[in-house]
DNA sequence: TCAAAAACATGACATTCGTCATGTTTTTGT
DNA sequence: ACAAAAACATGACGAATGTCATGTTTTTGA
């Protein structure tokens, strides 16, 4: 069940590197970290950051690879996957545009990553040698403070989801993740809070720590209930506060 | 279940705090923090900070109230716990001596503490208001980037936990649990390795997301197989080795 | 030291959830 | 447009775990 590595052939926008540095360009107006930098530092910053691009059948880098450069996201969804020896899956954090990686493991100095990287769909992503990344660090306070908060939030964020998994059950937490991605990602529509990238039942499973078939009879009910609409890649969220209320009874 | 605030009668060990800075002393040794500070920086740092003693009825923080203080655990052991509305607890993380915390939640200026803070036992703290905190981060690069390192630490520790919640059976969970007390904090002993912390059946429950029960019937199983022996104030690990192995089988 | 409280233990039973098997529907790539 | 692959769906069954009830042992505090 473990997904072998892609042949990086004939698929037209599969992982493609531009080693020159990014312009000034409007989709980095999203990222905070590199707002927050004093002109000079911007500009420096920009000159050692450069872009790749991803398809949805590579993987940016596996769980054991060793850590080489700091990420940010660009453009696209990226999923932080850990997998078991027996083929299990984990899903741990679905990666946004602004989203940082890498971060926290490559402060280990030639560690390991913990996990595995996997775009969904296309992905542009920015990338900076470790040690640009340290040297930024330490020139500026303002970047560090914005990464210690940063890996703050990821921090709570990674407890309160192991407390949802410690405590609650499989339907509580399906809609505990139902109703984060709705307000987090979600775009409205007509009906309600379209999800912006595909999310199979397995998908979801994966995010919740279920069977695909415990999520497909739940997403069912909810269905019925008229909670959610639709499949992987025009799923509703029809009540997001009504899912809310679920997680938490 | 939820416990109420502890009277703070009558108990000769409660919360008392100093207000004097702290002076150089030798179990400040092992706070990696402070000892990477320049001296000038190191002494201005000990000025800032203030020690506190709880004791195990205490809390030093519960979930909801406002972020003023970054802490340092200086001695004895302090438990992370988050709790549901119907009195259901979840046992996030022990931090031991040299450990930070609310390094991140302090970050949301003004944020609140996303979990309560429970001494097991008679426990130091040292604490810093959270503005000397930010000052100390934005003058010295190295007690930045070791925040960082330690955030990524835990970042990372909170992400296998989540794996393990979400992929493993209780037994493994407790398997993966006791193993790594052992490794982490374990004294050795004649018989094996001895945890020097009380952890009753209902602690350990709470750390691998199970009942009382539940891990009453596997320690039974466990003591029976010779893995572990005694119970909460005198609890052994006789085979870690085999414990791993239980774990990631 | 002694009584009360907490921790430990065990059984019966219910619930949740995973597993496996099978079939239908939707999506994908050419 | 069409075949193949993936995703979705459903049922039967069993294993893992929670719940409740009850009893024993150990620890605690005066």
């Amino acid at each position: 069940m473990a997904s072998e590595r892609a042949p990086l052939s004939k698929r037209p926008k599969t992982s493609s590197s531009k080693r020159i540095g990014v312009s000034t360009d409007s989709l980095l107006d999203h990222v905070r970290l590199l707002n927050i930098l004093s002109p000079q530092d911007r500009q420096r910053v920009l000159g050692e950051l450069s872009e790749t691009r991803y398809g949805k059948d590579d993987l940016i880098f596996r769980e054991g690879d060793p850590t080489e450069y700091f990420h940010i996201v660009k453009e696209g969804t990226v999923k932080c996957v850990k997998s078991t020896s027996d083929g299990k899956e984990c899903t741990l954090k679905m990666l946004m545009p602004g989203d940082l990686f890498c971060c926290d493991a490559a402060a280990f100095d030639g560690g390991h990553h913990p996990g595995t990287a996997q775009p969904m769909g296309n992905v542009r992503i920015l990338r900076m040698r470790r040690k640009a990344y340290f040297d930024m660090l330490r020139r500026s306070p303002d970047a560090a403070m914005e990464v210690i908060k940063y890996l703050g939030n990821r921090l709570n964020e990674a407890q309160e989801k192991a407390k949802i998994l410690a405590l609650d059950r499989a339907d509580q937490r399906l809609a505990a993740l139902l109703a984060d991605l709705a307000t987090r990602n979600g775009i409205k529509d007509p009906q309600g809070i379209k999800l912006p990238m595909r999310l199979t039942r397995q998908d979801m499973a994966n995010m919740v720590g279920a069977t695909t078939e415990t999520v497909i009879r739940i997403m069912g009910r909810f269905k019925r209930d008229r909670l959610v609409s639709g499949t992987a890649n025009r799923l509703v969220i029809l009540d997001p506060e009504r899912l809310k209320a679920l997680a938490s009874s």
